[in-house]
DNA sequence: TATGAATATTCAAGTTTATGAATATAGAAG
DNA sequence: CTTCTATATTCATAAACTTGAATATTCATA
């Protein structure tokens, strides 16, 4: 971590970020880790309304984080940058408290 | 990463976000990683203003992500929650690319 | 081609966030 | 107590983001 190598990305950095930055965003980052998701089904999950949910994966798709792909009469969505996953682990990491991290890597030290 | 785990702190998990998710915040944030600094410091090494520059620090110290120390006519600024350097590291190398965040960390197997 | 299920889009508030200009405060030094 | 340096604060405006309501589109199937 350089200010110099950062400087001239500051900017990518920030609009990275702030199109994360939603908590309905987040969660479906999040249930998209493992592969693809439908709407319905991330509807389902996430216990988010139709509209909402779409308009937050609409802002999702613009900004080339996620992609949607058509299968009949649904569309599935997955993660197009995998390594924003590395933000949103350190991100977990930080608000859930390192506990619940490791206990998702399998490492169950008992403290 | 998980969802159950993520969804009581999404908001807290946006907000964390949002407070570091501006271009000056960020570069001040990469700044202090290494220990206190005053804000003349930050100024010349940023280069940027004065005004604009304390303007961000407070908003980094309402968050809580900063805080600062007087000593004498100035004051130094110190991170306050090191978790977010972590968010950081991660940010860096997906906005800088990994071959320098690699770099960093001294692993400059050539490709 | 009509219908139903799944998903996307538009629009209009309302709210937050950013930016620049002007200025205020605190402490050091004389 | 005045002056200088360092830093903080206020304010107004502009821009971006969020949300809900209403509705449109797309595809499958009959």
């Amino acid at each position: 971590m350089n200010i110099e190598d950062l400087k001239p990305h500051a900017e990518d950095a920030t609009k990275l970020l702030r199109s994360i930055a939603h908590p309905t965003r987040l969660l479906v980052l999040c249930a998209l880790k493992d592969g693809p998701v439908s709407v319905g089904a991330l509807q389902d999950t996430l216990g988010i309304d139709q509209v909402p949910l779409s308009q937050q994966l609409m802002k999702l798709r613009a900004e080339g984080i996620v992609e949607g792909q058509r299968r009949g009469n649904q569309i599935f969505y997955a993660i197009a940058r995998p390594d924003i996953l590395q933000i949103m682990q350190s991100l977990q990491e930080v608000v859930c408290g390192p506990a619940v991290a490791a206990q998702q890597k399998g490492q169950t030290h008992a403290a």
